[in-house]
DNA sequence: TTGTTTTTATGTTTTACGGCACAAAAATAA
DNA sequence: TTATTTTTGTGCCGTAAAACATAAAAACAA
């Protein structure tokens, strides 16, 4: 973990919860905000930690990701810039269930969690601002718990991918997942084994659902993919 | 649902979030609170419907449940006396993913949820109140999803038996469940067929780990129930 | 370059659990 | 009471997906 100098370039940007804020809480929050650079695989924090920081995502990809039964691990989320996060453990009064790891090298902003907790405390668009969000995870959580339940392996690969769509977007040629994720990645967003992940997208591409190339992948039907989806 | 009009001697006993209210939101609350009866098994709300309202179930018992894959029903979360539900939906701005149905015989006093939404937006404390809450939903909906698709049976049927002794405690004699459930729903917690709760709760009744007598269940052995949930 | 680790790929075996069928028992209705 | 529906309890069978094994390919290091 890198820190950096030229942070005030980028507090301007960090836009939707900035315009939230009185003009004093803003200056008083730009002095204690830091910069921080990570490489891909890097962990940002690790899941048992007491949470000290708001972390807002200013470039690069981000997952969450929790450590189940027998280190069979499971990716919950999936971060993309510019979005916040790390902030549920400390508003829940807990420590870190999961742990952050930069998909890619990312650069983050940090602010102390206190602070903020103690400004949102006062300033009730800034605590909606955190209500929205919550709300928003907690019914994606409570789908993601139908999906991973109940649908078979083909259904839950198709919802990664496009989920993966939905939150990365594709490259300019309309077609490839502008994120390039490991098998086991895939795997572990979709609760299979590798091999199955594997398999099961060995077989998308047969089917000319999909186009892999190494880690590129190609949605080349969502249609038939959502159907999947739905289906089975 | 049958409306009642005793609503004012309850109004003072809804603790928690009525505190953090100003005088006038109190009084101006209390003017469009209304107080709802439901039978056994009654339907309080329906996914799929616009969400008009903040529940607070002042008696009885709530399951909050979703329709899944084939009709295969998941029992999300449960509610208990004195806590506030439905307002997840309403503030993420969609309709109700989940159905809200009576476990028991139960009393619920509803208030516009819009008008809350806009007290909230005055109120930080009120707004936090909510922060705290789907906080700590969202950590459980988490853990709950790694629980569902990585532990075995008997591993998933001692960790709702354990839930729901947290939730609803015990029974004077420090041993009996305070709530009665079917296999059926006991088996829609745990992510299992009705079968497969029968079998497994027989399972732990003869190894003495539980005791049944119909829907009565008591916990006998809390440590190996505990362990079962940790190992598998 | 060559060696080493990681990732991808595919085949085989095993098993946990769902699906189905069918009683017995209990709850509810007539 | 008797009839009917719902719930509970077991057995058996099929199968989806994990576990295991092994090899090829790619990435990375020396």
């Amino acid at each position: 973990m890198k820190k950096d100098a030229n942070i005030n370039d980028l507090l301007g940007n960090l836009g939707d919860m900035m315009s939230l804020l009185t003009e004093a809480q803003r200056l008083s929050l730009s002095k204690v905000a830091t910069l921080h650079k990570f490489r891909k695989n890097e962990l940002i924090y690790a899941a048992g930690a007491h949470p000290e920081s708001l972390y807002c995502l200013v470039s690069g990809k981000v997952k969450i990701c929790r450590e189940g039964v027998g280190a069979r691990t499971q990716i919950v989320r999936v971060i993309r810039s510019i979005e916040y996060f790390g902030y549920r453990p400390a508003f829940a009064g807990e420590d870190f269930l999961m742990s952050a790891i930069a998909f890619e090298p990312s650069m983050i902003v940090c602010f102390p969690i206190d602070i903020v907790m103690a400004m949102a405390k006062e300033n009730p668009l800034l605590a909606w601002f955190f209500v929205e969000r919550l709300a928003t995870d907690l019914g994606q959580a409570d789908e993601r718990t139908v999906t991973l339940t109940q649908k078979h392996i083909r259904g839950r690969l198709a919802d990664a991918l496009l989920f993966l769509k939905d939150h990365y977007g594709l490259e300019e040629d309309g077609y490839t997942l502008s994120i390039y994720l490991s098998r086991e990645d895939l795997a572990n967003m979709s609760n299979m084994t590798t091999a199955n992940a594997i398999r099961t997208l060995s077989a998308f591409a047969s089917e000319r659902i999909v186009a892999v190339d190494g880690r590129k992948i190609k949605l080349l039907d969502e249609a038939r993919l959502s159907k999947i989806s739905r289906m089975g």
